[in-house]
DNA sequence: CGCTTTTGACCCGCGC
DNA sequence: GCGCGGGTCAAAAGCG
């Protein structure tokens, strides 16, 4: 799946039924307007339908019910994110040479690499600055490597998805593509749509052993605040948008997917809005809320939804999990 | 019409 | 000096 946009709605799915939002699964919102054209007709026939009332409240519970186990199911998939997460981190400490695979051909961009290799990656967030190893200060000015700060980040994306982007909350503007040759993938070239001023840029290449994983490499510090930070999402939305997390979920026949782009994780914009911190319960909240709200724009997941509600999905294939 | 993307050409550093 | 390969430029095409 491409990262074609912001993931900025959001839905209630453990929320007050009877309070429909903009962009609520089709499936709930048909159901719902059955159940709102079935008040309507009753309206219209003056009759006592103590019966029709109760048979439409057991609907509404039930599919309350329905709503608060995708909730759960929602949270859930969160906690084992955040577990799976702990353990790559972890992982990643351990064994930092595993994680790039080091370009021999040029001797300047492989000591590079190699500095950062040793410095910087982390962590799957890859914004870890780098810092000049005494090799460098010995062959570079030190002017130079102040300005140019390499930080890497590593986005997985579906097989499926053959575009080179990687949402980081900044706009980028493309200005080139390669074909390297230690790697069949094209390379492609962005610099910040805020150029000149801004001067960073940023390298996207997918890995050579995983092509699902796309390695971004950026150069430079934007000299600008986050565009998410320039939105101000006053109203129309519940709280806040995901621009500083872009995430994406979805359904495929192999199982739900859930991506974060982790690469907006640095110091500054963290320092910057403390609230917004991965591990706090409001984050979390609004984390299964747009997962939730990416969920449901899936035809798929619609699709999935509509079989679970009418009871089927399980008959149909009981042992497939999700 | 203006912005973005594509893509071939060009530039430049490095190794031989 | 030459060839190779990565990085950048810029005209053309695409798109909203």
């Amino acid at each position: 799946m491409e990262y074609k946009t912001w993931l900025d709605t959001s839905l209630d799915l453990n929320a007050n039924p009877f309070q429909p939002r903009e962009e609520e699964a089709p499936v709930l919102k048909k159901e719902k307007k059955e159940v709102q054209s079935n008040f309507i007709e009753l309206g219209r026939k003056q009759h006592p339908a103590n019966e029709e009332t109760g048979a439409l409240v057991e609907e509404l519970n039930r599919v309350s019910a329905e709503n608060k186990k995708l909730t759960d199911m929602l949270t859930e998939m969160c906690e084992n994110y955040n577990a799976l997460r702990s353990h790559l981190m972890d992982y990643m400490r351990k064994n930092p040479e595993k994680e790039v695979s080091p370009s021999k051909k040029r001797k300047s961009q492989s000591s590079n690499n190699d500095s950062n290799n040793n410095n910087n990656n982390i962590g799957v967030n890859g914004n870890s600055e780098s810092s000049s190893t005494d090799e460098d200060s010995c062959k570079k000015p030190r002017e130079e490597i102040i300005k140019a700060k390499i930080s890497r980040a590593y986005v997985r994306t579906e097989a499926s998805d053959t575009s080179l982007v990687v949402k980081d909350g900044y706009q980028w503007r493309k200005y080139g593509q390669k074909v390297t040759r230690d790697n069949p993938c094209p390379r492609a070239y962005f610099k910040c749509s805020f150029a000149p001023s801004c001067p960073v840029k940023k390298k996207v290449q997918r890995s050579v052993e995983d092509q699902t994983i796309l390695v971004a490499t950026y150069e430079g510090e934007h000299n600008h605040p986050h565009p998410s930070k320039l939105e101000a999402p006053s109203g129309s939305n519940r709280s806040m948008t995901l621009g500083s997390v872009p995430c994406s979920a979805s359904l495929h026949s192999s199982g739900p997917t859930i991506t974060l782009d982790l690469t907006k994780s640095k110091p500054n914009s963290d320092a910057k809005s403390p609230s917004r911190r991965i591990d706090t319960p409001e984050f979390q909240q609004f984390l299964v809320e747009q997962m939730a709200s990416s969920l449901t724009k899936d035809p798929n997941f619609t699709a999935a939804l509509a079989a679970a509600v009418s009871g089927r999905i399980y008959h149909q294939n009981p042992t497939e999990k999700w």
